[in-house]
DNA sequence: GGTCTATGAGACAAATCTGTCTTATTCGAT
DNA sequence: ATCGAATAAGACAGATTTGTCTCATAGACC
């Protein structure tokens, strides 16, 4: 057995806990280990107690959001460019990601406090690259530009998980939605 | 003690209760009860069990967002006025809507599933109005509109609660992002 | 085949949560 | 001042959850 493959299970299965978890932020270690499908035993093991495996899951997700920012060309890829890959790859993550937000758990993990505040940072820059080069509108604050696409994206992510939209269609609407307005024009 | 007054009391603890769940979605009586600034014995004493609870503010939380949507004029009014009346108003609730999205603890109670429903088709009849009336863009479906707008709301609840803006500024926040898109004009 | 490792299943005590009860206190009404 | 209703505080058993342990099984590797 390689170390890669070792390694790539181990992903999986936080993958999996992540969504558990994300479904139902109080699910208790025996629906954990059900949703997962490994056995509650095997869930201790690898991640010690409860408390721990949340701070996997939250630092594992802290580390997707950057290979994604990172791969999106977010911080010096032509901003539009990079707007459009910066939904595509998070959008998965969406509600995951949500869950690292509405949970008080580890309010008092100042490492999870920084590195969200890193990743809210990463994206106030982006829009305020794309306010400097002229692309975004300058009247509104890149802070609140960031905060109105992660909503997009969850709401993209519910839009697909309800079945009013295929995901790949997700790109194509929060582009829509978030660059253009809802607003009908005359000029098309 | 009039009855009124019982009754606004009792509102009062529910929203207190809704809060301190939105809060922390996973929170125990003991939590609960002190977060709202009783005692457990009178939670259990109002509400009956946690789940006749959580059902209680479940409930609430739909009446709340039936009567925003009745005074923002949703099914009459012309369709932007009724727009910032409907974020204004369902801003301050936002957070404790998206519980009842998120949480699936009451995915089996038919009465909710099909009072979100309504929710949802009657925000998703108002973006079908403004574009039957040449208002909103016809290229994207009700649904997504209905959904997009969720989200921002949402978003500009989280923007507030960080101090990132003031909740006055919230209506014209969410109209410039939802309605014009964030793309800079040069026709201003 | 034999061995080693990881896992699933189940049992177990400790901790936590829930729902109920009793008692004392507070507050308003009379 | 006294009464009565509502509450807070605390105790309590039952249920649930958690973390750990043991044992049996399955699969990889020699």
């Amino acid at each position: 057995m390689e170390v890669s493959e070792i390694d790539e299970e181990r992903e999986d299965l936080v993958q999996r806990v992540a969504n558990a978890l994300s479904a139902n932020h109080g699910a208790s270690t025996g629906e954990i280990a059900a949703a997962a499908d490994v056995s509650r035993a095997t869930l201790h093991r690898v991640f010690g107690s409860r408390e721990d495996l949340v701070a996997t899951v939250y630092g594992w997700l802290l580390e997707q959001c950057d290979r994604i920012f990172d791969g999106s060309g977010i911080d010096q890829a032509p901003v539009l460019e990079a707007f459009d890959r910066l939904v595509e790859g998070s959008y998965p993550i969406a509600q995951s990601y949500w869950m690292l937000i509405a949970k008080p758990e580890l309010d008092n993990v100042p490492e999870f406090q920084q590195g969200m505040a890193d990743q809210d940072s990463r994206l106030e820059k982006f829009f305020a690259r794309g306010q400097a080069e002229g692309v975004f509108r300058p009247d509104m604050s890149p802070r609140w530009l960031a905060y109105s696409l992660g909503g997009q994206i969850m709401s993209a992510w519910y839009l697909v998980e309800d079945g009013y939209a295929g995901a790949l269609e997700v790109p194509r609407l929060v582009r829509a939605a978030v660059i253009e307005g809802v607003l009908a024009r005359p000029g098309g």
